[in-house]
Order: structure tokens, then C-alpha cells, then sequence
RNA sequence: UGGGGAGUCGCCAAGUUGGUCAAGGCACCGGAUUUUGAUUCCGGCAUUCGAAGGUUCGAAUCCUUCUUCCCCAGCCA
């Protein structure tokens, strides 16, 4: 089984869509019941001598190793595992690598990593299926000689642009090519002589022969094998022609046995190209029926967010962000700096669901997400991100004593840590108004607050510099006021204010991060989408936590009261030093609604 | 202008053998609880399904016309 983990969240039901339709009618029917698997990847021949396939259902994910994965690709990850998850099949990592001049190893290792770190594996005790379309390319070149000998496939020798002259327009029908009757010997000896290396690049190419007239342009004669005389991360320098998308990626899913092969809405068009050519290679025997089939859905469109592989690029190389693992970058590494979780993508995939209608997600929902699983998930902390110190007159220099927070308000096996208190502690610069405004419930001369955790503090006035700056501010605390004494209780306070004694606070650089862009939908119109970059993306500050989040280790997550999800960088954190990052911000019906200071809703403190 | 898709509440999205079916989630608005203005809890939230006609006792679901948006002319995927 595709051992993907279900989200507490997520119900024994999962929503209905039309791809969960497809599926259950197969299964109904029994459509692919009688699929034979020899336990690994081939050709009929093979396959039909294994036994019957024991997963119900195959899916796969098929990304090209040539960059970063990103939340677009989360959320085929989330489909492609859940499905096989819920259907009793297997989803299958496959590296879709049949143009060897943009792919890396470098990207294959990153989009491994990626997957596990979303909680997925294509792996169990049974079966390993971790796939490279270019180990197939034996048997692809076997399906291309079979096209050949059947008369479906011709060499072409006119170049690229003759190609594409030729080819005719969105109104008007192609015209043949003049190599378009050559024979089939012709043709099988020109094609062999390709795999030789005789020929220079783009000397000859090999095409299927269908229809230079049809209205579905991929339905042209569409090229199927290059000459291409290049290094391939997997294979080396053992082939010079190498297979094209259209004509690999079906005969890679039949290898694989694959039920359902759902793409994006863009290869649509491409569809009726994916059934031919099946079909042909199934009547040659060389491929098992029932074959697969291909469906198609919308991709993700986050509102404030980018998601084109060209714009990202443009992103990292020009430096707007920090590289492709910046916290702000829509990609699965910066995800995970930013401290989203696994859990919360699979929820958002769950609850964006899947359809043909192109849509744009509000980035709410799924910063929601993030929020409803870290809210259950992190433990509590105190840290004051813009120091305004308080000085408790009537508590004694010199004097401390502990307080006991606890660490997650809901989940009191996960027991209470100690916080110092004394005379001069740290409290939010907002958390102070001389003259407080209208509903305003945090600290005022004459106004009393609890200092959560600690004492009940009736505030007496501040200090300013000679700029009219408030620089600290003074109170009293009621000595028979603590949290968790008796009668603690009896004082009733409308503001519940965090805060950290000075004496004992860790100083540490907290990454106040902000969406990316500051328009919904990033280049709109006529603008260049670099016009629309936030140029509050990110504010650095010094804040002061509390003692216990000294010691925080790489990626670990706190919710800081009162503030947000943070969690440890793991790049640049030291020991005892650690970095924080914001996630995201806890929901504010009094800042971010445009009331009282307004300072601490969506992109600032 | 050829072909292929899609238009159901602010954002997603069920529903497409025509008959209490206009689900659900998020957002939003009330109210309760609350030592996070958080969480949780309760209540509210589309006589209407891109538009206009038509068929029918009855249509988001069938027919016609119109309209808006997306994709396709790489030897990329």
C-alpha cells in the first residue's frame, strides 16, 4: 500500500470528485481486474506471465527532474498518493526523464526528498516502485520499430523549421511532408542508423503518421523520437535519440500498469494522441489491455502566489528571494523552512478538492490549513518581538520567582515549564497606549491587565525620551494575584498580556515573514509580476524570548502567544542561538480588522 | 477564426439516468465559553445554478441560441 498517512482531519469519507466517479465505476465494472504484473515495469510479454495485479488501482507521479517541486506539485502528490491510499492501490514515483539536456541528479534527490517530506512513500513491503521512463527506453524504442514496421511511423528529414511551416495553423490543415512515403524498410533502416549516431542532431526525426489535416494539431504527424547527441543523468552516453513526452509518457504508464494517469488540463489536446498510439501498440502485442487511461484536472492557482517554473527561476536567479529554499518561495524546501507542515498540505489538497474548472485559491485557505494543524501540534511559548520594557515598582530589586506556563492550553499531559519573573520584564510595545483607543484592553496608565501566567498589574505611567518616545513603562502587581494560586481568580482583567523578564530573556533574530506578492494575482494585465513583489515580504527584528526556547532545535515549531506559528531555522540557528522564522500569523479579529493599532494583523508585528 | 475544455454563494466544491438537492468546507456576520482580541461551541449565510429562449406537471440537470474564461501551431514536459 502507498503507506500515506490521513490527516486527523481528514474524514473516512473523502469528498466526492469526478476523478473518485471514474474510479469507482472501473471498479464496479472490474474494468482492470484481470491486469497481470510481473512485479515490475515491461512489455505484455512479460507482464502476462506474472500473476494478477494485487493493486487495485495504479497512479503515478510523473515530474521531470529538471527543478524544485512546488505547491502545484504538492497537490497532484497529494492526489496520485491519496488515491491509491483509499483505493487499496499504489501510487508510483516516476521520473518522466526523457530530455537529458535539462535534467539533474540534483533534482531527483530533492523531488525524493520532497515527496517523503510530504508523508508519502511508493514504497511497502512488497513492492519498490521508484521508476526512470529512461530504463524503459529499450522497450520504447521496440514500440517505435513496431510504429515503423506498421506503417505508423515515418523518418522525417526536413528541418525543424520546415517542420513547423508545414505543420498549418490553428485554421488551416498541415501539408505532408515530402519523407512521408517512405517505406517502412526505409524508415526502419534511417531510424536504426539514428540510434548509431550517424546522424547530427536534427538531421532526421522519427514521426507518427496520422493525419496532417486534423483539427487537433497534436494529431499532425507529432515527432516522437529526436537525435539528440547528449549526457543522461541515468543512462550516459549509451543513446543519441531520445523518446519525446507525447509518444513516452503513455507507453510509460502502460509499462507500469497504470489505471488512472491524471495529468493537468493543458495536456487535454493531447489525450486522443495517448489512446492511438495505446492502440496501436496493443494490437501489436506488445502492450496488455485494458490500458490506461488519462484524466485530466485544473492546476493549482494560489492568489498571491507564482507558481511558473520560469517565474521562479526568474525569482532565485535575480535575487529578489534568497534562493529556492527562501521561506517565501512557493516550493516544497521552502515550505518547509517556513515551518508549513506536511499535515497542513495534505489537508489544503483535501480541501481544495479536484476538478476541470479553472479556479484560484485564496492563500488564506491555505494558510487556514497550516494554522488548524500547527494550532493542535505546537507547544506555546512566550516571545516579545518588539521590547518595551516594564517595571514592576513595587517588586523588589534583585527578586525573582518562577511562573508556570503551561505548554499547550489544550493538552495538559504536555505538563508546564517554568518562566522567571522580576522587577523589569519585557512586554509588546503595542501591548502600551498613553491614550488608549476605543476598545483598546491592553495596558494604559490606570488601566489593569494580567500578565498571562503571572500577576494582575495595574499600570501607573511611562517614561519618554526627550522625543516624546516611550522608552518603559511602570506598574504594580498585586502580590496575591498569581496564576494558579488561590483566589488568583478573583481579579477579572480584559487583557491578557505575554511577557519575559528582562534579566533572564534570550535575544534572538526572529524573520517576520509576508506574502511574496502584493497583488493577488501577480502580473495581471500589462504589469510585470516583479511590479507586484511585497516589499514587506520579510521584516528581521531582535526579539526577546523567553529562557525555554533558548535551546530549540533545527525545524522545531512553537506557537509564540498571542503572535503566530514559529519554527527554528534549520540554516541558520546555532546552539543556544536559535533563528526563528514565522510561519504564519495567528488570526486577529482586533488588528487585522482594522481597528486599534492595526499592527498586528496580516504583515506586521 | 479550427480543435479541445470550463462557467453552481466572496473562494473552493457536491449535485448532471430531470421530481423537497441547491450538500459540504473556507471566509463572513451574530451569540456563548476563554488567563492567547487565538482555540472551542451554538446560530445565520444561493427561491438560485453564465444569459436568453424552449420541452415538461416538474430542469442546475434535456434541446436551441448567445456569452465569458482557459488550453493547443517545441525536434519541452
Amino acid at each position: 500500500m502507498s503507506n500515506a498517512p490521513k490527516n486527523s482531519k481528514e474524514t473516512a469519507a473523502p469528498a466526492a470528485n469526478f476523478i473518485r466517479n471514474i474510479i469507482d465505476a472501473d471498479l464496479a465494472a472490474g474494468k482492470h481486474a484481470q491486469r497481470r504484473w510481473s512485479g515490475k515495469p515491461g512489455l505484455a510479454p512479460r507482464q502476462l506471465e506474472g500473476a494478477l495485479d494485487p493493486a487495485r488501482i495504479r497512479t503515478r507521479f510523473p515530474p521531470e527532474p529538471n527543478g524544485y517541486l512546488h505547491f502545484g506539485h504538492a497537490k497532484s502528490i497529494c492526489l496520485n498518493f491519496g488515491l491509491a491510499r483509499d483505493y487499496g492501490g499504489r501510487c508510483h514515483l516516476r521520473f518522466d526523464d526523457t530530455n537529458p539536456e535539462k535534467e539533474e541528479k540534483e533534482y531527483v534527490d530533492s523531488i525524493i526528498d520532497a515527496v517523503r517530506w510530504l508523508g508519502f512513500s511508493w514504497r511497502d513491503e512488497k513492492e519498490d516502485n521508484l521508476y526512470y521512463a529512461s530504463d524503459y527506453f529499450d522497450s520504447m524504442v521496440a514500440c517505435a520499430e513496431y510504429l515503423i514496421e506498421s506503417g505508423n511511423a515515418y523518418v522525417d528529414s526536413q528541418s525543424a523549421d520546415e517542420m513547423r511551416a508545414s505543420r498549418g495553423t490553428l485554421t488551416e490543415s498541415g501539408k505532408d511532408s515530402p519523407y512521408r512515403k517512405r517505406s517502412p524498410e526505409e524508415n526502419m533502416l534511417l531510424f536504426r542508423r539514428m540510434q548509431t549516431g550517424e546522424f547530427p542532431d536534427g538531421a532526421h526525426i522519427l514521426r507518427a503518421k496520422i493525419d496532417m489535416a486534423s483539427p487537433n494539431i497534436n494529431l499532425r504527424d507529432p515527432a516522437i523520437y529526436r537525435i539528440r547527441h547528449a549526457e543522461h543523468h541515468n543512462t550516459g552516453n549509451r543513446w543519441c535519440v531520445y523518446p519525446m513526452y507525447t509518444f513516452a509518457h503513455p507507453i510509460e504508464d502502460a509499462l507500469e500498469n497504470i489505471t488512472h494517469s491524471i495529468c493537468t488540463l493543458e495536456f487535454e489536446d493531447q489525450r486522443p494522441f495517448y489512446d492511438w498510439l495505446l492502440a496501436r501498440l496493443a494490437e501489436g502485442g506488445l502492450l496488455q489491455r485494458p490500458l490506461p487511461q488519462q484524466i485530466e484536472f485544473s492546476r493549482l492557482n494560489l492568489s498571491y502566489v507564482v507558481l511558473s517554473k520560469r517565474k521562479l527561476i526568474q525569482l532565485v536567479e535575480e535575487k529578489h528571494v534568497s534562493g529556492w529554499d527562501d521561506p517565501r518561495m512557493p516550493t516544497i524546501v521552502g515550505a518547509r523552512r517556513r515551518g508549513y507542515t506536511p499535515e497542513g498540505f495534505r489537508l489544503f489538497a483535501e480541501r481544495i478538492g479536484v476538478s476541470k474548472s479553472d479556479s484560484l485559491i485564496d492563500y488564506t485557505l491555505f494558510e487556514d490549513c497550516m494554522r488548524e494543524v500547527l494550532n493542535e501540534s505546537s507547544e506555546r511559548r512566550v516571545a516579545v518581538l518588539d521590547p518595551l520594557k516594564l517595571v514592576i515598582d513595587n517588586y523588589p530589586e534583585g527578586q525573582s520567582e518562577q511562573c508556570f506556563a503551561p505548554n499547550h492550553p489544550l493538552k495538559p499531559e504536555l505538563g508546564k515549564r517554568a518562566m522567571p519573573f522580576g522587577r523589569e520584564l519585557w512586554i509588546e510595545r503595542e501591548d502600551f497606549m498613553e491614550t488608549p483607543v476605543k476598545g483598546y484592553r491592553r495596558l494604559y496608565p490606570g488601566g489593569i491587565v494580567r500578565l498571562r501566567h503571572g500577576f494582575v498589574v495595574k499600570c501607573g505611567g511611562c517614561d519618554k525620551d526627550e522625543n516624546g518616545r516611550v522608552v518603559a513603562v511602570h506598574g504594580e502587581y498585586l502580590p496575591d494575584s498569581k496564576s494558579g494560586t488561590p483566589g488568583a481568580d478573583n481579579y477579572k482583567v480584559k487583557g491578557n498580556l505575554h511577557w519575559v523578564s528582562a534579566a533572564d530573556a534570550c535575544q534572538a533574530e526572529v524573520r517576520l515573514y509576508d506574502r511574496l506578492f502584493a497583488n493577488p494575482a501577480p502580473g495581471s494585465g500589462e504589469r510585470d509580476f516583479l511590479d507586484d513583489l511585497n516589499p514587506d515580504s520579510m521584516r528581521v527584528v531582535t526579539a526577546q524570548l523567553e529562557p525555554a526556547l533558548k535551546n530549540a532545535g533545527a525545524e522545531e515549531r512553537f506557537q509564540f502567544e498571542r503572535h503566530g506559528y514559529f519554527v527554528a531555522d534549520p540554516v541558520d540557528s546555532r546552539d543556544g542561538a536559535p533563528v526563528f522564522n514565522r510561519t504564519v500569523t495567528l488570526k486577529d479579529s482586533w488588528g487585522s480588522g482594522g481597528q486599534g493599532t492595526g499592527d498586528r494583523g496580516q504583515g506586521t508585528v
